[in-house]
DNA sequence: AAATCGGGGAC
DNA sequence: GTCCCAGATTT
């Protein structure tokens, strides 16, 4: 039984006029260039929650580092982040190496091409699936991302809450009627590149749209009210201290955070949240060395930092500090110059503080 | 079901 | 400032 928003839709010419419309307006993109199950899977995991354009050349260094699946297997962990530096939500990497290696031991390095085998895979959720599955393997399974949900709630009009877990479901139900066998590839795509050219957040442009005359919601003229999406609440502030701790050589001392949680593995500097921002140099003493597990004392205050994630804001105070005697360097701590701290996957907020610092005389 | 997990670009 | 982006995982 089909699905009760698909009667009186007409779902050939519907399949039709997308793919029709992809194949004709479809955007040149890397990984556009074949359909080899690693490069697909890699660009999607990319693609999550970030942009085409700010994906572009991440891909492409991607790709020129770790060709291969076993490429990536082998690769150490420190690399893999590096390779992934300020592209966010840094779990996507580690959760990609580890699926990688367990292709590489469990399926002689070929990618599953079944939708129970693939899930199952670490960083593959129910989107990533579909869309591997139906690109690289043209199997008929739905891919249902943000795009998806705005294009086909005011194509079928369907007003319920995207922000929802289980609206997802809904889509998926209905794309496994509405997908087309043949092709099922540009039929997911087509939905995706609609949603990122013509059926766009605000002022969709339906006049330029390929559907439009199976769609809804334009025929009722009721395009801008849809997605029914609710509103995320705001991110909370934290005020923290950084501090740049130099040795006698004029390295400066970093450190890598927790293999769980924010950033995980990414390396920073040394760093504590704070009550207030009250410039005590007693105080900021004491919390630094709570930071690094050494009685030292602070010189100055050099920058304030603002950085803005999804759930958080952090404010920085960055100080300096100087060590006499260079006396120790602990596991998950380096003393570096400005050169070797390239080398280091470091999160954008303490990028500005490396910026900063080396940018003046201090 | 809600929170966590980044960063940037468009408005 | 707000929204949202080719979402997945944890709580």
């Amino acid at each position: 039984m089909q699905h009760e928003k698909l009667n009186e839709f007409n779902i050939s010419q519907f399949q039709q006029d997308l793919i029709n419309w992809f194949k004709e307006n479809q955007r040149t993109l890397p990984w556009r260039e074949n359909k080899d199950p690693y490069r697909v899977w890699v660009s999607e995991i990319m693609l999550q929650q970030t942009r085409v354009d700010t994906v572009i050349p991440y891909y492409l260094n991607f790709m020129r580092e770790f060709p291969t699946l076993e490429d990536l297997a082998y690769a150490e962990e420190d690399r893999i982040l590096k390779a992934w530096e300020g592209l966010g939500y840094y779990s996507r990497v580690r959760n990609l190496q580890t699926a990688v290696r367990e292709v590489v031991e469990e399926y002689n390095a070929a990618v599953p091409d079944t939708l129970k085998e693939i899930s199952a895979l670490k960083g593959v959720g129910p989107y990533t699936a579909g869309a591997i599955l139906s690109i690289a393997y043209a199997k008929p399974e739905p891919a249902v991302d943000g795009n998806v949900m705005r294009v086909l709630s005011r194509v079928l009009e369907i007003d319920e809450d995207i922000a929802k877990a289980k609206t997802r479901k809904t889509f998926e139900a209905i794309i496994y009627d509405l997908i087309s066998k043949e092709d099922p590839s540009s039929f997911n795509q087509g939905l995706m590149e609609l949603g990122a050219l013509i059926c766009t957040p605000t002022s969709p442009g339906c006049l330029l749209c390929p559907v439009r005359e199976h769609c809804m919601a334009y025929n009722k003229g009721i395009q801008d009210t849809l997605p029914v999406k609710s509103k995320k609440k705001k991110a909370k502030r934290k005020l923290m201290a950084a501090f740049v701790v130099k040795d006698e050589d004029g390295k400066v001392l970093i450190e890598k955070r927790p293999d769980k949680g924010l950033l995980a593995g990414l390396w920073q500097f040394p760093n504590v949240e704070v009550e207030s921002h009250s410039f005590n140099k007693e105080e900021m003493a004491e919390a630094l060395s709570l930071a690094i597990g050494k009685p030292i004392s602070i010189r100055d205050r050099i920058q304030k930092v603002e950085h803005v994630f999804s759930h958080i804001v952090w404010d920085i105070d960055v100080y300096t500090a100087v060590i006499p005697i260079k006396e120790w360097e602990k596991e998950g701590q380096r003393f570096v110059d400005q050169y070797q701290i390239e080398d280091f996957a470091f999160p954008v907020s303490h990028q500005k503080i490396i910026k900063h610092y080396f940018s003046e005389a201090f």
